[in-house]
This record gives C-alpha cells, structure tokens and sequence, in this order.
DNA sequence: CGCCGGTTTGACATACTTCAAGAGAAGTGG
DNA sequence: CCACTTCTCTTGAAGTATGTCAAACCGGCG
C-alpha cells in the first residue's frame, strides 16, 4: 500500500507548517507532534482509506492531492471533498470513515495515529483551534458545492470548477486578466466531482473555449483568457 | 424583527441543555453562560441573517426549525443546512455570513453576542470541544447532501429526505415497520432542500404513494407505510 | 508500431423542468 | 358563518438540458 520508507523531514522545513493543523503550534508543541508524526507516501489512483475502514490514524496533506467520494451500489459516484496540501484528513472521536480517501496525484501525507493525536488534540488548544477552523473551512466549502451540485447548470459547473482552481492553485499568471491553470484530473473525476457525466464535462469545457473564455495548451493546461466573463458563467 | 422579550429560562431547565453547544458543560460553565445568554423568538418565515450580514451573535436553537440557503441573483434557491434544536447557528471568527438563515416554523434561539461568545471558547475547552463536534456532524450532513444533490434521481431525493426527516424527529411511532411523520415544510421548500421544482416533489411523493410505501393523513401528515421498501428507495 | 487510457463528437433517449390550469385548504374581513 | 382572497398542492402537456450509447480520435508508452 503506502510507501513508508517517505522522507523524513524536520517540522521547520515543512512546505505546509504555517497552513495546516500545525499552524498555531509553538516550538514545544511542534516538537511534540513531531514525535508522534510519521510520513506516508502514496501513488495516483491509490486508495488511502476506503469506506469502512478503521481510522487507526489522522494526516495532513504534504504534497498532493487527494479525494474524498462516495460510491453507490450501481456504480454511481459522487466526490464531496477535494483535499489539497495543508487540508486535514480525519474525524477525531471517530472510530470509521464513511468515505473513500483516493490519492489524486501521487501524494505525501503527514501521519499521526488517532489516540495519540486525540490525546494531544485535547491537550493542546492551539491544535484545537486549528482543527476547528480547518473544518468550517470545509463545511464553508461543502456548502458552497451543495449550491453548485443542486441548482447550477453544466456550464456553470464547469467554470465555478475552474474558478474554485485558479483560487486553490497558484497559477503562473499571464497577466491579470489572464492567466494558465493545470487541470489535475480527468474528465471523468471532474464529472465525479461536479454531478455530470464525463461526456457533458467535455461538451461544456469546449463550449466555453468556442465563446472565447478559455483555450487550451494541451488538454490538461488551460489557459483562462477572460477572468470576467468566466466569472460571470459560474452564475453567483 | 425578533420579539426580545422572549421566555427566560434557567440553563438546568433547557430541553436541549445535553445536546447544544453547552453539552458538555460543568456547573461553573454553564453560570457563566447563563450571565451572557438571552433568548429571541422568530415568527415563521422571518429572517434571522440575510447573506452579507454582521455576525453580531451566534446561537443555538432551542424550539423551532430554521433553514441556511443561498439564492443566486435570477432566484434559483438551495438550502444547505436543515437547523433544528440544538444545532448551532454562527461561525466563530467570521465577521458576516454569507448565508440566509430563516426561520422555518416559530423557533426560539439562545443567543450569545459573538466577541464575548469566542472569549469565552477559546477559555472554555469543554465549549470548544462541543462545537468541533458539532460542526463535524454538519460537515458529515453536508457531504451526505452532496451525495443526494449529485448523483439521485428525484425519487430517490424524496425517499432520502423522509427517510432523514424520520432519524431527525422524534415520530409517533405506529409499529416498528410503520411509523407517522409531519412534514415541517412546504413542498416548495423541500424542492430548495432537494434540488427540484416543486412539481417534481408532488409527484414523486405521490409517486411513492402510488406504490405504496407511504400514505397521507392530511397534505403535511405522512404514513410510512413499509420502512424496508422506503429505505430501498433512497438509492443508498 | 500498435495498444490503451483519456477525450471528443454524434445521434438518440429521458428525467426533469417549464408553463399553465384548476382544485383544495386556510386565512381574513364583513 | 359565509364570501373572498391567497396560499399550497396537484395534474397535464410540451420543452430542454443532460444522460446514454456508440464510434472515432489523440497522445503517450511499451
């Protein structure tokens, strides 16, 4: 499964100390935490945790990205989280998860096994705080996609997807209004993600390159050549 | 807007004193909350925030449901969070919200003035604890919802909500297989919460009729009929 | 080169929406 | 208590966005 021989690395080096669960930790603090962390490495398309599983530990994305889905019976899935690096993965106080964790692209996590980082969770306000702002982060944007999956239409979709990218990503921009942006995924797992079909993502993708929105480098660079009118077709 | 002279209450005395933010609470705790707590009362249909609004308190809900929806600019509506009692309304460390939250029947919060409120929890682990809990819940609800705004079909989305409505609500109970549930909620407000049109949401509720999985005491007052058969029809 | 996963494109099917009308309930005022 | 309005809900007919099925294309990699 995971590689476990990951890089070891010192607290102070890591490229997500000021934005993950660690933020707010002092030097005590993160010399605690960096005793009971261990890294893990994962491959695209692995699967980190699956529906089911015994959450033996809690992580912070490193380097990556990863998914959070659920699969129905028939074969229908549904993405309800996309995690990058610094995003938290795991529910304290819970013994399961009720979701798929999948490695997007090959990805380093953070580890810390459950009980020992609950102990320390109840312990440490500062990590406490971190976590609880972390999770309404999540709810905000959880809530943000209920809107986009219950009421917005395909084209829609497309471009608050692309939006919500260039926010998450920094992008080596062009000029203001213009400016590229890497598309992590497949069409399918836009399709996942957004509640379409592969197929109606790819329509609407080139929809929006015909009206002049965006063009393509390749098929997975996408150049964004007018900011306004892209904002204007995500409808909010 | 809210009728501030509304019922005072000792804390002891609150129906939801074990499951609100307080839970966990000790006696000393709960005095202190007691000195900054007041009580306001909504009619049904008022607005409690509107999007864009300053946070100036946030609270529990103590009688009542409450909604958190958005609407985007040409009035296409979704809810994205249901509030009944001893859910938490207020995002500790925003300034405003960026959702409407209304009143859904006559509700009556316990309000706390939001500077004083987060004094308190980040001095208060038992008070910080609760609401990280709380917000999982919500963040758990909400991926949930996304699942059913994605990938269900329209009658799955009925059977999903009376299903939900049913672990929500305390229901006189018929037998173990049947049991009696009130909808709290106009068919077009189920539409917001499912991602429909109302028409939709008739028929499909009539639909399961047809079939036989519920029946109507009067528009509001359902029967379910065969939980097993509901249970099946919700697609997961 | 030839496979193979990812993508595009077309033709067709359909679930859901939209528009429209009418029937019940429920509230209001005389 | 009864007209009257106003919601709420139901039902029908027609339209449309998106899904489904199928074929072809494209780019990378063994």
């Amino acid at each position: 499964m995971a590689n476990l021989d990951a890089i070891p690395m010192r607290c102070s080096q890591c490229p997500i100390r000021h934005s993950a669960i660690c933020a707010l930790c002092d030097e005590d603090e993160l010399a605690k935490l960096e005793q009971i962390k261990s890294y893990r490495s994962f491959k695209a398309g692995q699967t980190i945790f699956a529906r089911g599983d015994d959450l033996t530990y809690v992580a912070s994305i490193v380097i990556g990205m990863a998914t959070l889905s659920r699969t129905l019976e028939d074969g229908r899935r549904q993405m309800v989280g996309l995690l990058m690096p610094s995003d938290f993965i795991g529910w304290p106080g819970r013994e399961q998860i009720d979701f798929d964790v999948t490695a997007m692209s090959d990805t380093t996590l953070c580890c810390f096994n459950r009980k020992p980082f609950e102990q320390m969770l109840s312990a440490t306000p500062h990590l406490a705080r971190r976590l609880a702002e972390l999770t309404l982060d999540e709810l905000d944007a959880a809530r943000d996609w209920m809107v986009l999956l219950g009421r917005k239409t395909a084209r829609e979709k497309i471009a608050t997807f692309i939006d919500m990218l260039s926010r998450r990503t920094k992008h080596p921009g062009l000029t203001a209004n213009r400016y590229q942006l890497t598309m992590p995924m497949t069409r399918e797992q836009m399709a996942d993600n957004l509640g379409l079909t592969l197929e109606t993502v790819s329509r609407q993708i080139n929809g929006l390159k015909k009206d002049g929105v965006i063009a393509f480098q390749d098929r997975r660079t996408v150049d964004v050549l007018d900011e306004g009118a892209l904002k204007t077709a995500t409808g909010d």
